[in-house]
DNA sequence: GTCTATAAGCAGATAGAC
DNA sequence: GTCTATCTGCTTATAGAC
């Protein structure tokens, strides 16, 4: 493995562990035990550095979506991905942390993250849009009922694990992540067929149990 | 209104309008037209001041709480107290932009607003209660279906305009405000009595075409 | 590709005069 | 309460040797 893809890999794990902001250039290159200006080789400032981590987010996410959503979408499918998916996000989790800073600081990565975002609410929507027309889902009242789901879902998605770090458990657990899952079917059981819901609430509780605190 | 005021009235304007990590106290002091020394004077630190501004974040959110949570819970009043809930939000969104950092860096800021944030669920999810009791609401048939839908509506809340922000609109308005109140009914919609939910939908709408972007 | 050495700048914070 | 002056420590980033 080349000096690059170290650095990545370990930028990745201090970001995540200590914040999107803590790690300095100094830093990494000194844990890795290579000099500043090896760093600046690789990479020509920080920005690139998190624009490369960004890229492996995008990568996973966008297999993710292509290998999971398939329709027609069945309830452990469904379970499954979105646990998948919040895998991901803790993969990534000092993305989601620092967002606005990162953004803000960083035009091209801003750019970015739109793009993708943007289509992953229209993915997220058309996920339940599927589940109405393979009669999984009941379809809701109002207009833009659906466009709305995808979206509260989107924000669940994304800001669930800050969410479980700023309110101070010691220590984040996969039972952490199952909660998330859970917090986004509560969005979606209103609508959803009851022995869908049961199925999914099942892998849920099935993933629990395999990982006992 | 003295320097210590002064200091926080501009560091809000500036921490808001530029991210809670850009300005620094060298340059508040300067902006200000007084010496480092004198905003030292007032303030032990940097994170002093932070604290000082998420005091008045918090006894706005409880005023708003104490005032516009009275039972029984009307729609015009519901409505209203989500969009008071935002102008709060709006008013010191540099704190929910930079949260994780924040609260990082500071152990006694990170307890006071976990402190807050327990509280403010347990209210949210007390207005649905109370939605329920007064026959506004169908209960959700799921066991913690009351406690889900407060949760879920605090991450809504405490993240819309972080979303609004990073989805790079050039000027974020009133009615993304607006349209922020309305994902949050769409959390409710489903269990709403119809009549409620129009009338709470209602206010809303005149507020759109008050604000004529 | 990798190193050493260091520039340049800015941050938070303090001492001590007035 | 407010000032001037300054210190310390950190960061990103670069120049140029190997």
């Amino acid at each position: 493995m080349g000096n690059r893809d170290r650095i990545l890999e370990l930028s990745l794990k201090l970001l995540n562990e200590e914040g999107a902001q803590a790690a300095g250039t100094t830093r990494i290159a000194q844990v890795l035990g290579i000099s500043p200006g090896n760093l600046y080789y690789h990479f020509r400032n920080r920005e690139a550095i998190v624009r490369g981590l960004f890229a492996g987010l995008e990568a996973e996410f966008r297999a993710m979506m292509v290998d999971d959503v398939v329709p027609p979408i069945l309830p452990e499918r469904f379970a499954a991905f979105y646990l998948r998916s919040f895998d991901v996000a803790w993969n990534y989790r000092f993305f989601f942390g620092g967002l606005h800073h990162l953004l803000r600081q960083d035009e091209e990565l801003a750019a970015s993250y739109r793009q993708l975002q943007a289509w992953a609410i229209d993915e997220l929507e058309g996920i339940v849009r599927q589940l109405v027309k393979d009669g999984s889902m009941e379809k809701p009242r109002s207009k833009n009922g659906l466009r709305s789901l995808g979206l509260n879902t989107w924000i669940i998605w994304m800001n669930w694990i800050r969410f479980v770090q700023i309110s101070g458990r010691d220590q984040v657990t996969r039972d952490d992540m199952i909660e998330g899952v859970g917090q986004i079917f509560d969005l979606l059981v209103p609508y959803l067929d009851p022995a869908f819901e049961k199925a999914a609430r099942r892998v849920l509780t099935r993933e629990l149990r395999s990982n006992p605190t």
